[in-house]
DNA sequence: CGAAGCATTGAAGTGCGTCAACAATCGTGG
DNA sequence: CCACGATTGTTGACGCACTTCAATGCTTCG
């Protein structure tokens, strides 16, 4: 179940048996949450983070008039609030899109792992870097990309990070976002979301029904998205 | 000098003069860039991290046709490319956009300082998860806010930064960028820029002339910015 | 089976972009 | 210290990508 999460790791680093084994003895339980639900409000304390074993959440930041700003998609394997870890209350919510298996890993435990075998501490600053050129990808899309390639963008982020931990499958993966949801990503109202969608399938670059996308021109996604994916940091990293 | 880094860091948490002192030997050198010089290039294999003494620097990241996003303003105090550290290279561009002096860090100092103080691996940790959370609010402002509301928020979040570290005076700082400049940490072309400038000096909320900027109404601008620094996490933190 | 949410479409509006010109300022060399 | 080209700031006219509003069918699920 922890092993999306060892199995992300270890694309970008080596993890040492004993390693792998004080992360999974870090996980205090195994929690369920559904769809649309509130798992952590921003600002409230934290004194444990959570690990995605299954299922899609996303972190968002609300405006008082109730405009919403998708700030990460996270999937299985990722550790959504491991900078609450540091920050001790998070400055974004984060929600259940779908059903959701989360592995509980209480701070003193990170406090103790990472006292203990030093280099992991690393690897999770690492990890929580990725995290923030994630989102400094995010702010180059909606700063400056049009509409249609910032879906598009989105779209081949989302396939090479699903290949990672082994949820993509032949140029396509469940993708469990209502069209609202998704706009809420691309910083587009529902309708502008839903036209864009439209033009990508007219132009033939992809399909989505039944809440699973199917890429059917990768190339073509990936020039229209200008993708380069090396801010993703796939390469195996000494640390 | 390296006095306005520990002056942000101890705003934000304890610094024993122990630590305090392994901070300040971790610094190899101090350079001085000039402004418009690109410091740091995306990409390259970086073995020291930089903390900026004196003038402000952009981290950006270009599409292929030129268009320029800033993911992130920095100034005094600030240590830029701190998440080089693990991740070894940079996804975005760092440019002076004044003069400036630079310590050097170099990384190998840095990993004996955090295996020495475990502490201060948090703390550095820490510095780069707030950060990301200053990257996350302009994907709000990028994703959901207007211009004005955006320039707004930005020269509030300027505001509150620079008086941590002592560089805002009675409402007002020195703000270097041209308006260029400025349009590229807004999303925005320069001549909307232009605009939505003079609309927020029309509206008497503040004045820009010789690169100094002047908050004639901070009520009125963190309001119209719908403002809230909580994510600037300026608390003190135990770590 | 009914209600609520979701996807889709059309028509009309607007915030910001584009293009173009010009004024003001700056930096540099003579 | 002035000359002058380059950069920066400003303004106007116009265009368009995306928004807004509103209506309609389609799912989904209690």
């Amino acid at each position: 179940m922890i092993t999306v999460h060892l199995k992300k790791l270890k694309r970008r680093t080596e993890i040492s048996s004993e390693e792998e084994r004080a992360i999974r003895g870090a996980v205090a339980e195994v929690r369920q949450v559904r769809a649309d639900e509130l798992v952590i409000r921003s600002g409230e304390y934290l004194s444990s983070s959570i690990i995605l074993l299954d299922g899609w959440l996303a972190r968002s930041k609300d405006l008082p008039g109730g405009e919403r700003q998708v700030t990460e998609l996270h999937i299985a394997g990722d550790f959504p609030d491991l900078h609450g870890f540091t920050l001790k209350r998070l400055d974004d919510d984060i929600t259940a899109l779908s059903d959701c298996r989360l592995a509980v890993v209480p701070h003193e435990r990170i406090l103790e792992v990472t006292q203990k075998f030093t280099r992991l501490g690393r690897v999770y600053w690492f990890s929580t870097n990725v995290d923030a050129a994630i989102q400094r990808e995010l702010s180059l899309s909606l700063g400056q990309r049009s509409a249609i390639s910032r879906m598009a963008h989105l779209f081949c982020e989302l396939y090479v990070r699903l290949d990672v931990v082994g949820r993509a499958s032949n140029n396509g993966y469940a993708f469990p976002l209502t069209q609202r949801e998704l706009s809420e990503c691309l910083g587009l109202t529902v309708v502008h979301a839903n036209r864009t969608l439209q033009e990508l399938r007219r132009r033939g670059l992809l399909e989505l029904e039944n809440r699973h996308l199917t890429i059917r021109d990768m190339r073509g996604l990936e020039g229209l998205a200008e993708f380069d994916p090396s801010y993703l940091y796939l390469e195996k990293h000494q640390l």
